[in-house]
DNA sequence: TACTGGATTCACT
DNA sequence: GTGAATCCAGTAA
């Protein structure tokens, strides 16, 4: 079942804590979210100043915002939109399905090291700047888990959401050998 | 046009 | 724990 493009019209905070246990979709290729970064408009993100790369954030939700970073990798975030620009920056994810072909990506047999990162995740699943603007379901897809079909809230209390101690904007699923360090 | 630094990762010590 | 790799967007001039 696909998350639809208005789950995304929320505030940040709570799409990224809701993202935990969606599973992504991608040129043949799946995992379950196990760890998000919510970010709105404070100095930290690309939301606080708008520019033509971070306009994206402003004027629309459930879009997907891919950027290069560090001359090396790319980080893979859906906007929000509730008042004001944010995003969500997808952080780790469970491999599922087409561990071969992230293996292969990654250069690596490691599961753990498949994509529990943000680089990580977008090398292991072929993520580049052609994503960047395109819709949610369009090219990559975000669904609910299969074993997780209720609610959200059912969801947060089976799979067990962990807040970051300092960070009220990071989460990651309890106790997933997945997260980045 | 030139410079600066980054929502990271990995190898090496 | 530390530093290198690497390139693009943003900024200042």
């Amino acid at each position: 079942m696909i998350v639809s493009k208005d789950w995304f019209k929320r505030d940040a905070l709570k799409i990224a804590r809701g993202l935990l246990g969606k599973v992504i979709s991608y040129k043949g290729c799946s995992g379950m979210i196990v760890e998000t970064e919510a970010y709105k408009s404070d100095p930290a993100s690309h939301a606080y100043r708008i520019t033509p790369r971070s306009e994206i954030m402003l004027v629309s939700y459930g879009k997907f915002y891919v950027y290069f970073i560090y001359g090396m990798y790319y980080c893979l975030n859906i906007t929000t939109n509730k008042g004001e620009p944010g995003a969500v920056l997808i952080r780790a994810a469970e491999p599922l399905d087409g561990t071969d072909k992230m293996q292969r990506r990654r250069k690596t047999k490691d599961m753990h090291n498949l994509a529990s990162g943000p680089g990580k995740l977008c090398q292991a699943f072929g993520i580049n700047k052609s994503l960047n603007g395109k819709d949610v379901n369009k090219g990559m897809r975000v669904l609910h888990h299969k074993n997780y079909k209720d609610n959200e809230v059912a969801v947060s209390k089976r799979i067990g959401i962990k807040e970051g101690a300092e960070l009220d904007w990071r989460f990651s699923v309890k106790g997933s050998k997945f997260v980045s360090r």
